[in-house]
DNA sequence: AAGTCCCTAGTTGTCTGACAACCTGGTAGC
DNA sequence: GCTACCAGGTTGTCAGACAACTAGGGACTT
């Protein structure tokens, strides 16, 4: 698990900890980079490429002449900008995920589904769809469709509660980053149905297609969360010089 | 306008644009640092920091030995990591943004609003209130809370379908980051009335409180979306090596 | 003919040292 | 009391070097 990425990855990891930690509070100076260097015994260079990393992410802000400070940002709920499993996000809340009902099948691809996979309309798609709970409560309904090549119904259906991300990543298919749709909606009568819910409930529902970091698409999930259930966060950069101005 | 940030600011702008102009395209390979180097005249080590904004980006990925690739990566519609005013929202779906309803005033700071600006309950603080259109449809309403110190209702109302972004900026406050939070929900009497359409209607919720580089918070807003009217889309990193894993 | 191994050129990762640009606080001078 | 200057510390950039790694071609073996 805890293979050596690069050095400046590991350099900012461990100052990310502290900064989350407390350690390192919003508005304190961090020592300088010759010191940081030292004390880890590696170059400057590796230590600045880590803070570099920090910056782009908004952890610290670095004013020339005088220091790099940490920014004053919040510590957020669930942030969108992260991808993490459900489990992960009702774990988030205090309470216990679990799993009420599960269906894995094989279907056949949809127009839009063939198109995102890039598969032929018609083709065997896997499909996992999962009631999800938090504390017994259920809070989504999440289905998830991939290849068949990279998951089969038998290894989905071995995952339980785990997450579909740690599954591909044991075949090799690291996810390297998702592109989620956010939209408010009613719950139709299935979707009512398996939430135990009222039909037209609010929901939050997510679309999400993620892919690997060479661009092929694996995954793709719908989630209807029930609307008082979460709340979602993000920090939305600008429109000060940071990164770019629009267009 | 075009200050001189730095260089590795700079040179990432640059490599930024021609990603996104589609000179380089997705898969491509990025020149070899050096040749970057020698072309810009400039040292190795500021490519390597314009690369390494990049990357934390999401824009490019590093391959140890074999060179720079272009990930593959979605224009973005609505991109919830940007900051942006309602007007470039709905002018980004072709329409033309203006402003039906526009109230601004000074209230008394209930104790939510006085936690997060920082003031004391009760205190004075400028309201902002304007009905956003989308040729002419009534799409968003949105509200605005500042310090009266920051921004007066008479410089307020001077924006019209301007941004309030633009308005901070001119009195040296300039917008950092934002915090939004979404929430799914149903008009109530008064957002229905205002937006023209029936009770209980979908509605998006954002929250936000932006704030600057050094952690003042300076606006506090609230924006109810019709539900059918944008749709928002954000990147998720990870859940691979980037950029941290949960706590 | 097919497969394996090795070598080499090219690329990114890291290190070292140096100097420029800039900020901050203190001090000397007015 | 105020200003101007100075010195130390910090980040920004440059230059050169070597290590670690990848990818491709060529020689060799089977």
């Amino acid at each position: 698990m805890s293979r050596t990425q690069s050095l400046r990855h590991e350099l900012a990891h461990e100052l990310r900890s502290r900064i989350r930690s407390g350690e390192l509070a919003p508005g304190d100076k961090l020592p300088s980079e010759p010191e940081l260097a030292h004390n880890r015994a590696v170059s400057r260079s590796s230590v600045r490429a880590a803070i570099t990393l920090l910056e782009e992410e908004g952890f610290v802000a670095r004013r020339h002449g005088s220091g790099t400070y940490v920014t004053h940002r919040p510590a957020l709920l669930n942030d969108l900008s992260r991808n993490f499993g459900v489990s992960a996000l009702i774990a988030s809340t205090g309470l216990t995920p679990g799993t009420a009902e599960e269906t894995c099948e094989v279907v056949q691809a949809s127009p839009a589904l063939a198109a995102v996979l890039d598969i032929p309309v018609g083709s065997p798609v896997t499909s996992f769809r999962r009631v999800r709970t938090a504390d017994g409560r259920r809070v989504v309904l999440a289905t998830d469709w991939c290849r068949p090549d990279h998951l089969t119904p038998e290894e989905l259906h071995e995952i339980g509660d785990g997450s579909v991300y740690a599954a591909l990543t044991a075949r090799g298919l690291v996810v390297h980053h998702g592109v989620a749709t956010l939209t408010p909606g009613n719950a139709d009568a299935e979707t009512a149905l398996r939430l135990g819910v009222a039909r037209g409930s609010l929901l939050l529902t997510i679309d999400q297609i993620d892919t690997t970091a060479e661009g092929v698409p694996v995954l793709v999930s719908r989630e209807h969360h029930l609307a008082d259930a979460f709340s979602f966060t993000v920090v939305r950069h600008g429109p000060g010089p940071s990164p770019d101005s629009p267009s």
